[in-house]
RNA sequence: GGCCAGGUAGCUCAGUUGGUAGAGCGCAGCCCUGAAAAGGCUGGCGUCGGCGGUUCAAGUCCGUCCCUGGCCA
């Protein structure tokens, strides 16, 4: 059984690349992108829509409203399921997506820990709001291991630790062994364009996606009864574009904000998956033509080594 | 032409009573075990507009010139 991973920075035409390979390989398309699960975010996201699908079923975008949360844990839980189903069908999964950690979830599994607990975390949010430092002063008592590994500054991080540390109680949590995918040859391919030519396209993706609508994207958002507060509208673009219908930011600041914040994402991006050994790399474009022939040497080597 | 305010890191600016410079942002590198388009860490020798001068020592005082903005003619 095989699966193939399309990864890479935002802009790179991870979409773009998996559609090919959909054709050439019979595959179906598994999102793996946090903001493209959601339902109504499209401009922003890049997504492509059912109408430049070419056919090739789309897995996992759009089943998510906007008020609901999500995470790691779930959306592997999800993809596995999804994969296995087109697996039977006898097609090639495609999981594609710039979410590194989702990806990591799906193929390496997360140790059996407990979910989010809000009352929890509301709990201990108030305790470091009272004495600031104070959670990872507690953290260092309770799980040195954990305290170690993460910066005290690290308030989001330090908080989820805390968690897993009291709803494990006793023992230091159970050494529980996180779940890889079994069963698959898995076959990672990574676009990887020139750094300047990326933030240039950046920079004009941006600039066309405000123009093409984002901001009106979001008052129908907005209209149709999100207040603003929701998860997704902290991502890049439709933040921007919230701050401007607030009138905390002119149409330009916007947009400016928007690159910037798209480059560092970009940035992110490449540190996270740069240090993965197991990744193809292709120097280009996904939407350049000539990337597949680059692809296809590495896909009959994993069908060889299997 | 005169008066005033400025010219300090890529950008916006701090720089106490003179002791050879700093913050934020950007940028670069990096981390990440259920918020991940999130969260966090590390990295700053730059002709302190130019040239003279005073001083042991000047971004900091004096002179002069150049540039920018404003006001008055």
């Amino acid at each position: 059984m095989f699966l193939a991973t399309v990864v890479g920075p935002t802009g790179s035409g991870k979409s773009a690349f998996a559609l090919r390979l959909a054709e050439h390989f019979v595959g179906e398309i598994v999102n793996c992108d946090s903001l493209q699960l959601y339902c109504g975010f499209d401009i922003g996201t890049a997504k492509t829509l059912p109408p430049d699908r070419r056919a090739i079923p789309h897995h996992l975008f759009d089943v998510l409203t906007p008020q609901e949360s999500y995470s790691a844990g779930e959306y592997a839980r999800e993809a596995r399921k999804v994969i296995a189903e087109i697996t039977a069908r006898g097609h090639l999964p495609i999981v594609v997506g710039g979410t590194g950690f989702y990806l990591r979830a799906l193929l390496e599994g997360l140790p059996l820990l407990p979910g989010r607990d809000e009352r929890l975390r509301e709990r201990l949010l108030d305790r470091e709001r009272l004495r600031p430092g104070r959670l990872h002063r507690i953290l260092t008592r309770l799980d040195p291991g954990a305290a170690g590994r993460i910066h005290a500054h690290d308030l989001q991080k330090t908080i989820r630790a805390l968690e897993v540390r009291l709803l494990t109680q006793r023992a230091l949590p159970p050494p529980a062994e996180a779940r890889a995918l079994e069963g698959y040859a898995v076959i990672k391919l990574g676009l990887d364009p020139d750094r300047t030519a990326l933030q240039q396209r950046l920079e004009a993706r941006t600039r066309a996606m405000f123009e093409q609508g984002l901001i009106e994207e979001v008052k129908g958002l907005l209209a149709s009864g999100a207040t603003g507060n929701e998860k997704p509208f902290e991502s890049l673009g439709y933040k921007q574009a919230l701050l401007h219908l607030r009138g905390a930011l002119t149409l330009e600041q916007a947009v400016e904000s928007t690159i910037v914040e798209t480059r560092q994402y970009a940035k992110r991006q490449r540190t996270w998956f740069r240090r993965d050994p197991e990744i193809h790399w292709l120097a280009g474009f996904g939407d350049d033509a000539a990337i597949l022939a680059q692809a296809i040497p590495a896909m009959r080597c994993a069908g060889n080594r299997q």
